[in-house]
DNA sequence: CATAAATGTTTACACGTATGTAGTTACTGA
DNA sequence: TCAGTAACTACATACGTGTAAACATTTATG
């Protein structure tokens, strides 16, 4: 070992073991015979020095480097909080190290990534344009896409999760309709930037269809939309309760949204779930406090990290990739019916 | 280029410039003489084939891999993945890649890390074992501590961030007795794992200094700690409150906790703020949805952020850390006075 | 016993990069 | 003209690892 505080290399175990560093090498990987005597003192050594190979040297002679990068466009909310979290656990059980990128849409995004030798990518943004997508797949790099919405363009051996999002949504409006709500609307997120929702976000498509299938025509007044913030969401709710439109219920695309629009409801006096039901999505903290307890959609984060890491595991090994389903679960609490 | 797909290398570069790779690598580095003609060449090359030099290789050569390795208990609540997000931010600015890891306390974490070859750590832990960390500077990785409690036993050069915290907790305490408050209780976390707050700990250390200076005899009755869970928590509240020992006021160690707090003191028929005043910590989504809206103290991600990038790179520069101070801000909703 | 086969070990090179050192050319000043 | 230097380029090596191929030794086979 060179320095009394470096970090020991093979040459080290190997020199202390008394044995070729191919030796070492060998005892590592397994995949090569090793005398019994050899190999004992071999491992010995590695366990009185905490020798770990150098995974950035085992990366570049392309043997993996057990890193996989999960691209979002914001990991500052409950979901991705706890799908980051069980991700990370996950990834550790298999020796895997789980690096951060907001997803943006410039070339340089690409090649940084690709000069990064990770392993593969999981992709959950909303905003990352799909030939950069395309591109990644493009250069052999094994892609997981997190399904919020149709990646209709992208081609090629891109594993695919479908969290169940769509369903969910449908579960949603059913459960409502059932309840007895004729009047539904659909709350989309507050943007600066304004881009709504459409056909292609599984939310919004998972609403759509269940509202078709029921048999209710969908109008202007079936969705609230293009509010660019909390405040006007509150006031946007309140003007379409004092319209002439009936309302009875509420399908808010995440949980955040869903308190406000909540909070909007008592503001106008109406009675939660009696006249008016709200349901979210994401079973967030802000779902669990508020008063009336907020009913919504829990994912199941754990599910999705495990299938990311298996589907990863997949394509690392050559495999060609599947498609991995999972399902969301509805938690009733104050604000629907039943 | 090898294949069709696969990333350009440096020889790639030279080759299609027509000049020598160590031509191609000074140009890059822009550290050796190269006439400008050649160095125009090698420029254009670079962006036409979309050059970007390997970091792993460039990793393994010891120049380092501009790869921050952030270390915490739990990512899944508002505080750290606001942190987490701005983090990501500053550090893509400065070409930085962001992973994560959980903190674990076995040796294999430590080998781990230090076989990843990554150019600093910041750590926000409450449970990792200050001699990990301590190993963690032995070997000379730079490494940035965001102060939730008093890490007094790692010596040795560790960049230190005092998020504010203790004062931040102090100010609320302050607060509340300025605003008529005689009689404050500290809430603590909530956990399975039943390891309380001491005086390491920089909230509760802030919650009785400041009781200390306001001349108030700490008791048993003062602190509520020691729940497993919420419900317990919500309990205990109300135990609390209708017990002899009077009480006008929660300081909550953080936003989620206040939530049960403010429910449970509403559920007793209590008015807030008028009989019981509730501040919590974090300014999460929670805080801004429960009604009445809780007023908080938001820490300062962005300078948190800031400030831990700006200490790593000193470290990676060879200077000794310095320590940052940052501060926290009251945001004051309808659960306190005035 | 000779030879083939199986087992165990080592040598040598490659991955993509950075850079010390040496080499080449062109320019300067005497 | 020649030495000396500045400007530029190339060679060779190293980082820590994986592994093909060569080599060495033991064991099995005819």
């Amino acid at each position: 070992m060179t320095g009394k505080n470096s970090v020991p290399t093979r040459k080290d175990v190997a020199e202390l073991a008394g044995v070729s560093e191919t030796i070492v090498s060998y005892v590592i990987n397994a995949n090569r015979y090793v005398s019994a005597e050899k190999k004992k003192r071999v491992l010995e050594t590695v366990e009185k020095l905490h020798y770990r190979p150098n995974s950035i040297a085992r990366a570049l002679k392309g043997k993996g480097n057990s890193h996989v990068l999960f691209i979002a466009d914001n990991v500052a909310n409950d979901y991705f909080g706890r799908l980051l979290q069980e991700l990370d656990s996950v990834a550790y059980d298999k020796g895997y190290l789980v690096s951060l990128m907001s997803a943006k849409n410039n070339r340089d995004f690409i090649t940084r990534i690709l000069s990064r030798q990770v392993d593969a990518v999981i992709i959950s943004s909303a905003s990352l344009a799909e030939n950069y997508i395309q591109e990644l797949v493009d250069n052999s790099l094994p892609v997981v896409l997190l399904m919020t919405r149709d990646y209709a363009t992208v081609h090629g051996p891109a594993a695919r999760i479908y969290t169940g999002i769509e369903s969910g949504i449908m579960s949603a409006v059913r459960l409502l309709y059932e309840s007895g709500c004729r009047n539904l609307v659909h709350v989309d997120r507050v943007s600066r930037n304004l881009h709504f929702s459409n056909r292609q976000d599984l939310r919004f498509r998972g609403f759509c269809n269940q509202m078709e299938t029921l048999g209710i025509q969908l109008t202007e007044h079936s969705i609230i939309s293009g509010c660019r913030d909390y405040d006007e969401l509150f006031s946007a709710v309140c003007a379409r309760i004092q319209s002439d439109e009936p309302v009875d219920g509420f399908v808010c695309r995440n949980d955040r949204l869903a308190c406000t629009v909540l909070n909007a409801v008592l503001a106008c006096g109406k009675k939660v779930p009696d006249d008016i039901s709200v349901i979210g999505f994401d079973d967030s903290d802000s779902s669990k406090v508020i008063r009336p307890a907020l009913s919504t959609i829990a994912m199941d984060q754990k599910g999705i990290a495990s299938a990311a890491l298996e589907l990863i595991e997949m394509m690392v090994n050559g495999q060609t990739p599947t498609e991995k389903h999972l399902v969301t679960r509805m938690v009733l609490r104050e604000t629907t019916r039943q």
